[in-house]
DNA sequence: ATAGAAAGGTTATAGAGTAACATAGCAGGA
DNA sequence: TCCTGCTATGTTACTCTATAACCTTTCTAT
């Protein structure tokens, strides 16, 4: 990570991950369900840092944590498992996952997405899920999930693609 | 298709492909882009229905009209095709497309799913369009797309559950 | 006519996800 | 304690989704 994508850019991400493990072994000793090795060792490189990972990344960095080489399947039922416990959500623009800040509150999928650092920001927006289920209703839909995925350029991307001219749209190589 | 699901229920929908074709040829004149054969006999096979399809049932779809097999790349060229132009999306959430109703305006990417009978319902809300675009600022991110994908059970769905009894998670079969 | 661009054909392969079955590890009860 | 059953993981093979790379055909404009 060259430039230090955004919301990275200030703030202390070893914070994020220590706190994000903790919480979810609280919550999972709550719920009484097995936080084992394996699914923490996953939730842990997804919260690396703030980019969703892929489910064959997420092979490749066990491989190399490991030594040994997990197949598809092992991790995909760890990535099940922490949907289900609401640990990581999954970006379906990307085929790819992400850690959730706020596992214990119940809410919605909501994210902006840097087509440019390719991080993905969660939003915090009940009101917006209250409309979105207002919209439904009014079309006698009944909501169960929602997904939102924006794309577009985050604030550092932004600001930097408009420093460097009048471009904005190459996305400058990231990683 | 047994109980002709919801927004199908009560509508010619006929009706919807010739308009949506129709639609699509004048676009096309106006933008001075080629809708050829394949890429009109695509989209006229997409909006058979109001199900979202596969890549790989189009091409199975193809294969069964014209007696002669497309490969991949082809269907998903035209594809590409149709999505630039608008004339289709994409729902990430099943991988598959869709016709769009109103593809001579630029609109945002916000549908209702249905789990149990497979139909996606296009929203038109700028004003939802809008509330997104405000959230986004306030942490300043620049939007160019959104992809707005709420799952759950249509009217039609939602009403056949309840009467069959207090079940709601079977999806009987639909196709 | 003919060059260049655009569209489509073909082969091969990458990437994402799951089915089915075997094994290991951890629980609680006799 | 041992047994039993459940949960988690390992393994193999496969399906589904999508693209790379290269070639041929078909338009279009001069």
């Amino acid at each position: 990570m060259e430039h230090t994508p955004l919301a990275c850019s200030h703030h202390d991400h070893g914070h994020c991950i220590t706190d994000a493990l903790e919480a979810a072994r609280q919550l999972c000793v709550g719920r009484g369900v097995r936080l084992t090795d394996l699914r923490l060792q996953v939730l842990e490189l997804i919260w690396q840092n703030h980019k969703p990972l892929g489910a064959y990344t997420l092979m490749e960095m066990l491989a190399k944590a490991n030594t040994r080489r997990v197949a598809p399947p092992t991790v995909y039922r760890a990535l099940d498992f922490l949907l289900e416990q609401g640990l990581i959500h999954r970006i379906n623009l990307l085929n790819a996952f992400i850690g959730c800040p706020s596992p214990s509150t119940k809410h919605q999928s909501h994210f902006l997405i840097c087509r440019a650092c390719g991080i993905a920001i969660e939003l915090n927006q009940p009101e917006l899920s209250q409309q979105i289920i207002g919209v439904a209703q009014d079309a006698g839909f009944q909501v169960e999930t929602q997904s939102l995925e924006v794309s577009g350029l985050c604030a550092n991307c932004a600001g930097n693609t408009e420093h460097d001219g009048h471009e904005h749209g190459h996305g400058h190589g990231h990683e």
